[in-house]
DNA sequence: AGTAACAGTTCACCGTGGGGAAACAGCCAC
DNA sequence: GTGGCTGTTTCCCCACGGTGAACTGTTACT
């Protein structure tokens, strides 16, 4: 979705109507208006002039937060949380990398070396180390709706899965065998 | 919560562990230097030099978003009464000051270091005691359906329970395991 | 077609270490 | 004294990261 920017407090009947249908707003704030409020998280202001890029980047942190709100795409804390579609399990440090490289190409192709490199940045272990972190990512990920899919030669691809048992959090391997 | 104010880019680590924190942070970013990228909702940024009104402004706008963003959150006061979801228990002072901690950053991680600070002000003791209080806090709040997870190696998170029987397309966990 | 080489999946197993939990002991308030 | 709060000791389990090997399917060569 994109950002309509509209002035304030000019175009005062506008942005409720925009706010109404949900859409994400910037207002342009003239000089010597006060701040409005933004309690709103689909909301943001900037006081004009300003610079193209300051505006840009107001722009897009909208943007951002939006996509984040409505969880599209899985995301990673920090924590080594993976959150996806209301649900979120917690990857070790290994793991946490891939998912990263993963995420980062959504939906596209990640080279085997590529994860390799992200998963080991000071030197891979044995060959297989990945293929093994790969199936485990793969159990640990499938509660949430997400599926690691192998392009054969090329690498692997990260993409939303039709989600069957829609579980909250708390996986081991262990139960992944008993299933 | 409060709002940490702090120059952009001088103050950068500083910025890095407001966020590992979970703080509320308005970056004042300096002439000349772009705009940072804030995807989180935790953090906004001003040009300065700026109008006082304008940064209080922006300092307002977060703390309502951080408001909005957390409605039916748990609620320690003041004499270790902790109350959620229609219910409440009485917390000791150590576990209250843990759940103090866990509550402002619910549904997300704190580290065992930020936990036992929070905890044992003055210096903690052995490293056992936050274990063993954090079992003590997992079966005091247990019935309030809260609970506490453990993120290995990285910290613990408060979230709220499925309240007494998860059930998942009709049978329960201990039935998969049995099946 | 037959087969060798390759790519990828899965399993069993191991060492390490972090965290869970019981049991015990000291302390303080009532 | 009784019961609640705090901290320690001690033992155990299992998550994590890694290895080797068995097995399947695919590609390439003759």
């Amino acid at each position: 979705m994109d950002v309509v920017l509209l002035r304030w407090p000019l175009e005062q009947e506008r942005r409720e109507r925009l706010e109404q249908e949900g859409r994400l707003r910037l207002l342009l704030v003239e000089g010597g208006v006060p701040a409005p409020e933004c309690s709103d998280v689909l909301e943001d202001w900037i006081r004009v002039p300003a610079d193209e890029a300051d505006v840009r980047a107001r722009v897009e942190g909208l943007a951002a937060r939006y996509r984040t709100d409505r969880d599209d795409l899985p995301e990673l804390d920090r924590d080594g949380l993976l959150r996806f579609g209301g649900g979120w399990v917690s990857l070790p440090p290994v793991e946490a990398r891939l998912m990263s490289a993963l995420i980062e190409r959504y939906g596209a192709v990640v080279s085997r070396d590529q994860l390799s490199r992200t998963g080991w940045p000071k030197g891979a272990p044995g060959r297989n180390a990945l293929d093994v972190h790969v199936l485990r990512l793969r159990r640990r990920i499938a509660p949430l709706g997400l599926a690691i899919k192998t392009v054969r030669s090329r690498g692997y691809l990260l993409e939303a899965e039709a989600a069957s048992a829609p579980v909250v959090a708390g996986f081991t391997e262990t139960d992944a065998k008993e299933a």
